[in-house]
DNA sequence: AACTATTCATAATT
DNA sequence: TAATTATGAATAGTT
């Protein structure tokens, strides 16, 4: 995709076709690498160019796997079958991932857990005590900041729209003693149209109103 | 790779992993897409992340021949290959099954960890905080109480071999008085074998020594 | 989630 | 094949 942008379809031309296989599988594997790298992936990736050559890549953690699939494996099934060999390969891949390695990962996870809980202590010396603490003293400290947090933004939007309440009410009130003059000057007009005019739709204080419901319900339930 | 170029290593950053992990995710799979288009190549492509979530990619070439051999495979194959065509219904079987609950109860207790470490509060409700704080709250009441735990036993331990040492110390004098009035009774002996037996080796108190060594670590750094 | 300054990948060419 | 280079893609850092 340079010197030109190119169309994803099958590239007609043979030689081409090889040498972009050749770049762009160095690049895909490339890729996988750095991404399982970077960011602790596992990574299983099996590639068989349009001849049969089959190329593979895996993360250090599933390589024993597919050493033993590959011991396992005969060369007439990689000549004659690569679809099955793949096929094979990729249920090896998950099954694998399914039984033993998710098993262990679980296993190991909930094992934190029952830690981090605080039931399964007696097992732990008095520093790997103290590194628990750290952690789950941490974490607490952490779970009270979102809750300050919390609390803050109520707070901050409440006040916000405390102060619009207040400028409405300083402009309404500055309507209503405009109208009061006007009457006082005009002497004996009817007051319905003061009325239509303050009692506006409520539906507008909608917003409003419903803040003070949470704040009602924030405050009380302990910060 | 823009802005700066970076190193091709664990990102520690768990925020910026992810981020990472989800753009370069996103950038392999189209990259295998393209070459199998491309190259007329087929390509299976198996992810797991950090946190236990799987994600893949195969050719439709690839997913043609599973297909195929699942639905309606040819007798040739079954007659060939009976044991591949036995082992990949097996695996997808188990697959289906095993393999996505347990990639799923990873996901979850992965989540449930990063919430109890405080990675994972911005999506949780003022309730849910609480219900988490109180968790992590108890958790380290058990800790405590188990360092707590720990250090009684080294203080009772202590204890006991102050008196066990308190009772040898008493024997030992009145051994010493017994040497001394001995001494006094014959009159003008070398007092060498009193040196000997007091300064006693002190390899012996090994032990001990050990003990109050292990208490001055325990106390300082905070029970 | 969107943007942008960079670096990277690679199509075309030699 | 292998190297070069102009260009399109990918993406790290930022908002």
């Amino acid at each position: 995709m340079t010197r030109r942008k190119i169309q994803i379809k099958k590239i007609d031309n043979t030689t081409a076709r090889q040498v972009t296989f050749s770049k762009r599988r160095r690049g895909l594997f490339k890729k996988a690498q750095e991404l399982s790298t970077l960011c602790d992936a596992e990574i299983a990736l099996v590639v068989f160019s349009a001849t049969g050559k089959l190329f593979e890549f895996t993360s250090s953690s599933v390589q024993q796997v597919i050493e033993r699939h590959h011991l396992l494996s005969s060369d007439f099934d990689k000549l004659n079958h690569p679809s099955l060999e793949l096929q094979s390969f990729c249920m090896s891949q998950l099954e694998s991932s399914t039984s033993a390695a998710l098993s262990k990962e679980i296993a190991e996870k909930t094992h934190e857990l029952r830690k981090l809980r605080g039931e399964e202590l007696q097992e732990l010396n008095m520093k790997e005590l103290q590194e628990l603490e750290k952690l789950l003293g941490s974490g607490l400290r952490r779970v009270r900041d979102a809750k300050c947090e919390i609390v803050l933004k109520e707070i901050t939007s409440l006040k916000w729209k405390g102060s619009q309440l207040m400028q409405e009410n300083k402009r309404l009130k500055q309507m209503e003693n405009r109208q009061v003059q006007t009457l006082e000057l005009e002497q004996g007009q009817s007051s319905e149209p003061i009325g239509d005019f303050i009692h506006s739709d409520p539906s507008q204080d909608h917003d409003s109103s419903d803040i003070s419901l949470k704040l009602g319900l924030a405050f009380p339930s302990g910060i």
